[in-house]
DNA sequence: CAGCACGCTTGACTTCGGTTAACTTAGCTC
DNA sequence: GAGCTAAGTTAACCGAAGTCAAGCGTGCTG
């Protein structure tokens, strides 16, 4: 069984990945705000784990199993989201903190569990899909709402869960996962977005727009 | 903040004066899982968090500190167990285990908020009473089946939590917290306790009856 | 294409919690 | 009260995960 440590590098790799592409051994050290040499010290210890695949000063990919490793502890921080925000009664901006140190700690059986008391869910609060047992994962199809360039109506899919006064901030506005909006028009001077959201308009700096991730609205989310 | 092995440590301490009167340092190392000399480190470390007091050679008996973390990590512990069995439908013959990993990574608003979901509540599912925020725990009253020598109507306050195989047979038997019982007899050369629990006759072993602790019926519970 | 800067890795050391082996100490037995 | 035994402690060491300082490698820049 692996130490909440590896976890958390395997869970850092995967994120990395995902979010740039590149998995820099600097860009490890931020995430996890450790040294780069204890980067570099891991790197090579997963390497014999057989949980990466990494060649001295080329980047770091995972393998299959460090993937299902990565996977399996989202999942769980995923399903803990839920439950405290469903089952508990949490408000989605305190629940990552919780989540990031219960991820390690729980069994299969408690996962199983609230899997199966919260319906078998595919999103956590912030709207990130839940990887299955299995280790596979729906794909990203989502573009981050800074990148939209034209008015649009669009639907709200994700947005980050790492800060939670940005959380709050995003629910004052209605801008949460499942929510449709319009996007207006972009203020001059990398000003900021003019969007419609449940009939208020409201304005959200691009900084903010990155962390909010839309998608084309589906004909079948047309009645929003 | 202390880590988990101190926590686990001192949470022995607790225990083993609880049960014992005494704390040796083998019987830590047995509780823990750990060497002798790994119990006599971790003391003098104690000892400088001022958690403990010991003087080498003597006993080890925690401060006004320790206790109150002791107690505050078993509230942990005894939360999470009735949270597990009565909102989440586990046995109760499995959630020590899961209770053990859990009690350390808990925040303080998770411990308010499973507390006040379930109303407060005073005794964990094997009927161990649960500890206050502010360090104070009801006085243990009642005394280990075992040791009742003549017939008698009592009432089973709580049962030992450690052993789910024993957990299960009391379930079988219906020997559970808040259930009255009639000792009616012990067969004789240490044989078994003969019972009356709802009706039925049962038989329970010495070794098992000391795991299950007692009462004399109080007038309020005479309805039973 | 030489040189350099930056990023990555290695090396030497720290802390924490554990181990085994060797040695004290307390308390019991004769 | 001397001596032994069992329990407790100290010493030397290990592995995990971190630090800082120093040394490589890559690839961009002039």
């Amino acid at each position: 069984m692996p130490s909440p440590s590896v976890e958390d590098y395997i869970k850092a790799i995967y994120k990395a990945h995902a979010d740039n592409g590149s998995v820099a051994t600097q860009e490890l050290a931020e995430r996890l705000h450790v040294s780069a040499p204890a980067v570099s010290k891991m790197m090579r210890k997963l390497s014999v784990l057989k949980l990466i695949s990494h060649a001295p000063y080329q980047g770091v990919e995972l393998t299959r199993a460090g993937e299902k490793l990565a996977l399996e502890i989202i999942r769980h921080h995923r399903l803990i989201e839920l439950y405290l925000v469903q089952a508990m009664g949490f408000s989605w901006d305190s629940v990552h903190e919780e989540a990031e140190r219960l991820e390690h700690h729980i069994s299969e059986e408690f996962e199983d569990k609230i899997d199966e008391l919260l319906g078998h869910p595919t999103a956590c609060p912030h709207g990130d899909p839940i990887p299955t047992r299995a280790g596979t994962i729906a794909p990203i199809t989502d573009r981050p709402l800074a990148l939209e360039r034209s008015p649009a109506r669009l639907m709200v899919k994700r947005v980050s869960d790492e800060d939670a006064e940005l959380l709050r901030h995003f629910q004052a506005l209605g801008v949460t996962p499942g929510t449709a909006i319009e996007l207006v028009t972009q203020e001059p001077f990398e000003g900021p977005l003019v969007l419609k959201v449940g009939g208020k308009r409201v304005r959200l700096t691009p900084q903010a727009a990155k962390k909010v991730f839309v998608d084309a609205i589906t004909t079948s989310e047309e009645d929003k």
